[in-house]
DNA sequence: CTGTTAGCGCGTTCAT
DNA sequence: ATGAACGCGCTAACAG
């Protein structure tokens, strides 16, 4: 900067009006000079220096439960292409599902200044959070934490439960077992759960089962198929994950996908038309969510104080074979 | 850091002493007042100045040609664990194909005095990469650039070629179809078909093809299909986003998956075993790749000099139904 | 409109 | 073994 300064016969601070967000005091004859000193310097701005001064860091972080799950992933493309359009990058961290590197992070994040945070873990280590919070936005995504007076953006999961009901329902299906990876705090996970059991009781021509990922899995899964019941099953299952376990399981089982047994899945997965005659699914809006999210911080960077908002998208029906029953 | 100075009644020096590598030169007196008063007022040492006065920011940088292609995504897992575990942070870039989006982030990037960049983009801006070059180290994963001498990690991709071509040849398939991406100057797609090229016309008793994802894919698909040939037919599917596209239009030709055709894909994904008969495939060991592209970072960090090297790994075959040929 | 000055939070000489 | 003083690259307050 000093060099640039020098070379225009300007002072620093005139160059530091160039390159930040005061360029139109400055007249247009030492405005061109510094712009051909930058040029013929290649000046670039130092951005840990800016934000040293100002506390913009122009720095987001998101902290991600598990980097290898397509939906975290989905996201994080929204989030990331959000950041770069407004001029911001993207920390990345991810917890692995471990709370201690929960944490490592977090303190990791703090030191660097970042400006908002995106939160998509189960938040324990709810101190850090709020204090954080304190200092900076902060936005979830799918998982609420109790007690984090935040915004949150995500699945309506009602909704999408009481659509899969209501397409099974339409479908022919009437005994459904719904399998969801195991209840560990995640909130989407337990709402669903919660909307699956509310939901199936006031339709008294169904019947619903609820299950979790596990060792045990399989053996459940075969009883649950050869038990007698009040018609044509169907599996439901809560993520990814599920769909991928209970898929393979169906398979071991030797079981045809899907002629005998209905499924449809929360979450679209690009291969869900190629296993079996394709698995129906509940897309969510990975790439809006993401958006939104980063959007929700801006404009609390911006001064937004409302009370925290909640953004619940729709999910969306997309059928296959796996929910046309032969008969 | 003043507050901390004056709780434990020590200059500031003492203070970056302690939260520094030069520990041992504080008397134990001193180091427990520091210590207490640092537990007491909550300090956490700003990453930014520290930044700023050192040069080093603790910060890797990583480039990604499309954030949503699983092979990426399980490289950066490696990555961020391994950058986590040595007290670095990463800052993800996703240029989503665009030769225009890698500049602003290869700018970005830049003007947060990352200490090292692991590049899997085209690595266009040549100019922009080598001048960063010369301040940083880089490592290069999966795909070459011409003219910039330092490490690539990636796959020993004539070798996996040979691989999938013994599999194919022992299983009795003498009709080999490869698809891959369409040819974009990604070295290691290029490698690929050539190591194929080279290898199949080593053999008297095989022919080999070469289509290109597309529109026209379908039709060729197809007359692959029907043509007569030397006998049992496969394809050989470069990465996993050709994978998908073949099986699926595979499907829609309503070819029996994989009666009539043998399939062996590069690059693993955890559906595989759910289409038809299982997906044959060609492992990378793809955290490995991640842990040792950010090592080789580390070392040049910690003044390795040696001229630029390569870690090509070995691929593993996983066998499944889709090279079993029925009679 | 422009330059001068004083830090942002920290590491690093120098002294002592 | 410890502290004082300076500067990393930049912005903001003030003065002109």
């Amino acid at each position: 900067m000093n060099d640039v300064a020098e070379l225009a016969r300007v002072s620093k601070a005139s160059v530091s009006r160039f390159i930040g967000e005061d360029r139109q005091l400055l007249s247009d004859a030492i405005a061109l000079r510094i712009e051909q000193a930058i040029e013929t310097l290649g000046y670039r701005p130092n951005q840990m220096a800016r934000g040293l001064k100002r506390g913009r860091t122009r720095l987001i972080g998101m902290l991600v439960a598990d980097i290898r799950n397509p939906y975290s992933v989905a996201v994080m493309h929204g989030v990331e292409t959000a950041c770069r359009l407004h001029g911001y990058s993207l920390v990345v961290c991810n917890t692995n599902r471990d709370d201690e590197q929960e944490r490592i992070h977090l303190a990791a994040l703090r030191s660097y200044n970042i400006e908002g945070l995106i939160v998509n873990t189960l938040g324990h280590h709810l101190d850090e959070l709020r204090q954080l919070h304190e200092e900076l936005p902060m936005v979830l995504v799918d998982r609420k934490v109790e007690q984090l007076r935040s915004d949150l953006v995500g699945l309506n999961n009602a909704d999408a439960v009481r659509q899969a009901i209501d397409h099974l329902d339409e479908r022919g299906y009437r005994d459904i077992l719904l399998v969801s990876e195991q209840q560990d705090g995640t909130s989407s996970r337990f709402e669903r759960v919660d909307a699956f059991k509310h939901l199936i009781t006031q339709r008294a021509h169904m019947r619903g089962h609820v299950l979790e990922t596990g060792d045990q899995l399989g053996a459940q899964l075969q009883a649950f198929l050869s038990a007698p019941g009040p018609g044509p099953k169907a599996l439901f299952t809560g993520n990814g994950i599920a769909t991928l376990t209970c898929t393979r399981l169906l398979r071991e089982l030797g079981c045809p996908l899907f002629d005998d047994i209905g499924l449809i899945a929360l979450d679209e997965l690009d291969w869900y038309p190629l296993v079996g005659s394709g698995i129906t699914s509940l897309a969510q809006p990975t790439y809006d969510i993401g958006v939104t999210a980063f959007e929700c911080l801006l404009n609390r960077l911006r001064g937004d104080a409302e009370p925290p908002r909640l953004f619940d998208f729709p999910a969306q029906l997309i059928i296959r074979g796996s929910t046309q029953p032969r008969r």
